[in-house]
DNA sequence: GTCTATAGTCCGATAGAC
DNA sequence: GTCTATCGGACTATAGAC
């Protein structure tokens, strides 16, 4: 994070990365398959917290309030790093190849979601429906919280992004 | 096509694609920015096809109809080039990297129909939404349209996605 | 078209933890 | 004795500079 945010993703070579941690070119990628990877070594435990947030949600709940309970655990987490998330973010967002990555990532926490919910006993295609307006949403909400300096917190972003989401998808 | 289709794209390497278009490996590298771009070369055209559909929807259409509207002759498009479109899809399916740049080319889909219906009049982050709801219900339609072998219309299977869609954000 | 830097892989060697 | 982490050198292909 250092070096990129100092230099640039592009202007920093894996040699750089591997000497300021003290270790050898080698040993950096059996940690990460590549040189992008390392921006979201947080990722696993995050897509681990929404799962978990969906699965919880109560029994009764319709499946878009599972989604929604998911990435709204993900808000959470993300507004007690705020800090870190949006110098992290504007890393990611001054780079194509970091962007790439970074919907991969959504992509396959949507992924994550539409089979929570299949466990839960949704079937295709609400799950993957609602897993995919969750994600919605919750792209919106975070540009609005990252593009923004005022002091906004991201779950309520989020589900004020999923009630105009519902009015928008309405006709409205 | 021929040699990603054949061999796998990390097994194709630029020079052999340059060969076999009697080009040089440099020549390649000047009409496509790297490997990948490639097999996106035609995206331009299909997002400009899109946006002129959401400008073409009657003044009184609600900003999720003109957003259906793009993303369904996006789908007419491609069911028009059925065949090619799923070889295609069977690559990109088959190499994470290329499924990459699909989501870039999605997202950017999704900002081309936003900043149209911005030009419609609607505000952000009805535009926002609006345009990632579309785009969602395309993604997953399009899913459903290249597992399936049947003579599915994908033009229909947007349709039906986007009222499913509507039904499961209401929370139904 | 030539030259070059860098990402990323493959092979193997070494050493500490349990 | 097995597992895991580090390291080294040689190598290929992508992609940028000129």
């Amino acid at each position: 994070m250092e070096l990129y945010s100092e230099r640039g993703f592009e202007q920093t070579t894996v040699a750089e990365i591997a000497a300021r941690a003290g270790l050898t070119e080698r040993t950096f990628f059996r940690h990460f398959a590549d040189k992008r990877e390392v921006l979201f070594a947080g990722a696993d435990a995050l897509a681990e917290a929404v799962v978990t947030a969906v699965a919880s949600a109560p029994g009764s709940a319709a499946p878009i309030a599972a989604a929604a309970a998911g990435v709204e655990a993900a808000g959470q987490l993300l507004q007690e790093r705020r800090d870190y998330a949006r110098r992290r973010q504007a890393v990611i967002a001054a780079n194509a190849e970091l962007r790439e990555r970074e919907l991969i990532k959504l992509a396959s926490l949507a992924a994550a979601i539409a089979e929570a919910l299949r466990s839960r006993g949704v079937e295709d295609p609400a799950a993957s429906l609602a897993a995919e307006a969750a994600i919605a949403a919750f792209r919106v909400a975070f540009e609005r919280w990252t593009s923004r300096t005022g002091g906004s917190d991201l779950p309520r972003l989020i589900r004020d992004s999923l009630d105009r989401l519902r009015a928008v998808t309405a006709g409205g």
